[in-house]
Formats: C-alpha cells, sequence, structure tokens
DNA sequence: CGGAGGTATATAATGTTTTATATACTTCTG
DNA sequence: CAGAAGTATATAAAACATTATATACCTCCG
C-alpha cells in the first residue's frame, strides 16, 4: 500500500528511527496516513534491503540503540515516482462516519446527543489544525470548518423537528 | 470492524442478498463503508448462525439462487446499540491523500498537473453527489464543495508562486 | 448456437493491519 | 531503591481485506 513511500516521504525530510516515525506520522493527520510499530518496523528492513533507505546505528541517552534510516539516492527517486503518479478517485472508508450514516434511525434525541459529540471532537480538531504551510493542511483546516458548518446547520434542522413533533404531540 | 453493523444498517431498510448489499455499499460513497463481496458472504454467515438475520432462498429470473437476508430483532437491537455508540476522533487512513500531503516536494509544473487532475476528480464527485435527503449525503456535498473551493485557492497560489519563479529566472 | 455480459454465490491464497507480548535502557518520583 | 513512565526495537498471533478463481444461470447479440 502506501506505507513504504510514506516513510520514504518522511524520511526525506531528515533521518529517524522508526519511533520517529510513527511519532511523525500520529502527530500530523493531514498525511492522511498511519500505522502501528508492528508495521513500521518489517517495511523498514524491506526498504533497507532493497537499498532505498541506509541505516546507522547510534546509542542514544535514553533507551535502547537507536536505528536511524535515512533515504538513498534509489529511494529519492522511488518515492518521486509515487508522489507524481496520477491520483484515482477514492472512498476512504471511516468507521466512526459509517456509524453517522444511520443517524436517522436513531429518535430525536439520540440524534442531537450524537451530533453534540460529534461537534465537540471537530472543535477539538480544528484547535490542533495549526493555519498550515503545506497545501494538504490548508485543504485540512478548510475541510474541518466546513464540517463544522454543516454540523449547526443539522442540529438547526434537528431542534426544529423536535419543536414541530412536540406539536404534534400536543 | 464496522461491516457486520454496516450490513445490518442496510438490511434494516429492507431485505437483500449479498450482492444486493455490495451495490448498495459501493453507490453510496456517503455511507464511509466497502467491501468486497468476499469479505460480505462469510460476514453473512456469521450474522446467521448468531441469529442476527435470518435468511429466504429464492429462486430470481436471472442468476442462481439468491439467498434473501433479512434483520431480526436481535439484529435490530444489536444494530441500534452501535448506531448509539459516542464517537471518537478518527484520522482514516487515504492512500489517494497521502500522496497530496508530499505535493511540495515536486517541481511547479507537476504540482499543477495533480492539482488540475483533482479539481477534475472533484468535479466528477459532485456530479453524483445529489443535493442529499440525509444528514450523511449533506456532509458528503458540503465537504466537497469546501474541497473544491481550497482547490482552486491552492491553484491560485500556485500560479502566483510560478510568475515570480521565472521573473527570478531572468 | 457460441460467446459476452450481467446476476449471484463461494472458496483459497495472499497481503495488510491490529493486538498482544517481550525485551532493554533511562529518568523521575515516592 | 522499587516502580512507573518514556524511548526504542522486535516478533507472533489474530483479524481483516484484497485478489484470483470457480461455478451457475440467464439474456441478448451476431
Amino acid at each position: 500500500m502506501s506505507l513504504p513511500h510514506v516513510l520514504l516521504g518522511l524520511l526525506s525530510r531528515g533521518a529517524a528511527s522508526g519511533w520517529d516515525l510513527k511519532s511523525r506520522m500520529t502527530r500530523d493527520p493531514s498525511l492522511a496516513w498511519d500505522a502501528e510499530l508492528a508495521q513500521i518496523y518489517p517495511v523498514l528492513k524491506r526498504l533497507l534491503r532493497g537499498g532505498f533507505v541506509a541505516l546507522k546505528r547510534r546509542s542514544s541517552s535514553k533507551g535502547p540503540v537507536r536505528r536511524e534510516y535515512r533515504v538513498t539516492p534509489a529511494g529519492r527517486r522511488e518515492f518521486l515516482d509515487w508522489v507524481t503518479e496520477p491520483l484515482h478517485p477514492s472512498h476512504p472508508r471511516d468507521s466512526q462516519l459509517s456509524r453517522l450514516a444511520f443517524l436517522e434511525r436513531l429518535p430525536l434525541e439520540k440524534r442531537s446527543a450524537q451530533l453534540s459529540n460529534v461537534r465537540a471532537l471537530l472543535v477539538e480538531g480544528l484547535k490542533k489544525a495549526s493555519p498550515g504551510t503545506t497545501a494538504a493542511r490548508r485543504r485540512r483546516r478548510a475541510l474541518l470548518q466546513s464540517e463544522l458548518r454543516w454540523l449547526e446547520e443539522e442540529l438547526l434542522l434537528l431542534s426544529e423537528e423536535q419543536k414541530t413533533g412536540e406539536g404534534v404531540r400536543k
């Protein structure tokens, strides 16, 4: 999949260990990729055997010996080829979102509970999404903002439905 | 993961075969989930053994005997529990997008080529995204539109950079 | 009537991702 | 100084997803 190439991309920003790569990925959601350490280590080995990265062991003040990787020219070539590939349409899976797709099956109060929850998550996410120096970060920020606007709209619609619902009950 | 619950959700809109479920999922990107038939069939078996769905064979005019599933009360309960669960923050992986995250590594012309490609995809996607009767569909539409605005902005920035680049070269 | 193409189900093989578990070294805290 | 917590690497097992392949039945077209 994308993992080897994403790792090459991250390494091209500077040498790093598997651990470093994991935290870079997790910290930056605009990357649109993340992986567990148990996945990263074998991939780094493959990249090493393939000559796409080079390894330098160096002892650090904390923890065991660090295995620092850096990209080789072959790795840089491979990475650039990958970034240049044309993009295809994608419908990525999102287990959280898939739940929202069935929102209409819930009674009204539970719907607004779910939506308020989502609003809290969005506000949190926006705090962390810095205005952004890269296109991907600007994109992420724009999407979060637009999602928030959508959400407010939905909450409004819901509260209107709730009112008419009560009216009917009387 | 989500697949069993998504299937229950889809089935609660009406009885369906594995094949039907696959096409419902693929047709509706606002679902945020999709799966291959090879994945769907074993899951339906598990749901059947667990008593969450019931099976009725019926011969159809085209193709082999259809195995139509419908949700049982137990299935409906399980599904509702799942939809009601609170949502957690998610950074879904997207192999296409991850490529865009490294856009800045490309020379200017290749960047605008990539972005124009994305624009074409977005415009396509928007055509298919109907104004929408569910919250999830409205969300999807809003995000696509906002992504398009972001894109135009990026293309503008790029064309300015290209101009100054040429200026420097002189 | 033979083949292409759509509807349908199913399994095997393979590949990817997640979860669990283990080890090792350091610093900080009680 | 014992133990928790952070940095770091690594492997095994389990769960999940994709790809390939096979079968079967029907309609439509040439």
